[in-house]
DNA sequence: GTCCGACCTGCACGGAATCTGCACGCCAAC
DNA sequence: GTTGGCGTGCAGATTCCGTGCAGGTCGGAC
């Protein structure tokens, strides 16, 4: 069984970024967009790990970090803007255990749930993670990718969108659910740049393998 | 039959991280959260020793240690934070065999553990931990290691780096990973420091067997 | 007490890998 | 044909990594 984590944090391109790529990593995710939410959410579900925003509506993230932490022992990562360093002071205080300012990158993100749950001796899924579409597997554990039985050297950012699209295959994802997953964070900037990576992405797993669909986004051909 | 070791410690966290240890150097472990448990359990399993936070909630720690302590002799090791001194020598005044202040780190803690045990003359496990990936062959008993039949001197750190690793060959482990798993806390910084140890490592086994992931960390090649 | 060696830590620097985004020409849709 | 979108060459900026090196700690020898 995989281990089962809640997100808490209002901003939804954020929240369904963080939990699609969490799903990818074969965590079980579940989501909650205000404080009495999360508080209720994690009383009903019993998370293994709780990935938490500090600003919150309708009850702040100090206080639901107080009150899950009050119900039951469990790790909380907290999320916190760049320079709210005194919060995330008060918030490692009072029982989260690590901390990410925005905007964080997701692969960041994973790596810290995934040594926040060794410590608590939960193992990290490890035959999760596998992925295959058409000629393309990949290994989010290992980070290595063979196409047609061939191992492929990608950049950290090449394999985390090309594994995105690997996960749907045929879905058309835009440039900027791209960036939002991969970055963990949208920023508005840089459309072009997406179409950099897909450049080199193109050049290294074969042209064909990646469909352009004018004036959307990409998608992985199968 | 391999030493009992009870660990009565509140936070969740630590008391998981500190079990795991120990059951991979070999150990029976049993946990409890809070002091009332932690005597009730140390009355039922009769434990070789026991590992005590002082800080514990429904019953204080010193508390316990008098208690556990005036049932049947055993070693205690007391956690205590930084600057506790005073408890701490009270601790040691009331039965206490040994102490660590957190931050602590694993290794020094199943050393300390070791010692205890040996002065009441429990062999410490012997056939346990062992380990084997590729041509690394490692005994965590011994701590000693043979790469492809043949013994190599690793620094403790350089050894505990390298069982993490072999543990899950493949998988790639983040610096902060490594850290958190060698030192047995979390660290923030010195990222350049894990570089330093996979370097003298690197040296001794072979560069060819420790991937770099860019961007990510390091893991077994196999 | 003092010295010495093994080890840990982490800075600094150069170099490598990667990311980013502009410019410009081409293509698809209408 | 026009227009907005797309592919690609290219290069600067940025991040990341490997290594030399030095200060610090600890424990043991003398």
């Amino acid at each position: 069984m995989s281990p089962l984590i809640c997100i808490i944090e209002d901003e939804q391109v954020i929240a369904n970024a963080v939990a699609r790529r969490l799903r990818t990593e074969g965590f079980d995710v579940e989501v909650a967009h205000d404080g009495l939410a999360g508080v209720a959410l994690c009383e009903r579900v019993r998370p293994d790990l709780v990935v938490l925003d500090l600003m919150l509506p309708k009850l702040d993230g100090l206080e639901v970090c107080r009150r899950v932490q009050a119900a039951r022992p469990v790790p909380v990562l907290m999320l916190t803007a760049r320079d709210a360093e005194e919060d995330m002071l008060v918030g490692l205080g009072i029982g989260a255990d690590d901390y990410l300012t925005k905007p964080f990158s997701a692969r960041e993100l994973v790596a810290r749930i995934r040594v926040l749950l060794r410590r608590v001796d939960l193992r990290p899924p490890v035959a999760e993670g596998l992925v295959s579409a058409g000629p393309v597997e990949l290994d989010s554990s290992t980070r290595k990718v063979r196409i047609a039985g061939v191992e492929v050297h990608l950049t950290p950012t090449e394999f985390d969108i090309l594994a995105l699209l690997a996960e749907r295959p045929g879905t058309v994802h835009s440039r900027d659910q791209l960036l939002a997953e991969v970055r963990g964070w949208r920023d508005g900037s840089g459309h072009r740049t997406v179409d950099s990576h897909i450049r080199g992405l193109r050049a290294k797993v074969g042209a064909e393998l990646i469909r352009t669909v004018h004036g959307i986004g990409y998608a992985l051909e199968v």
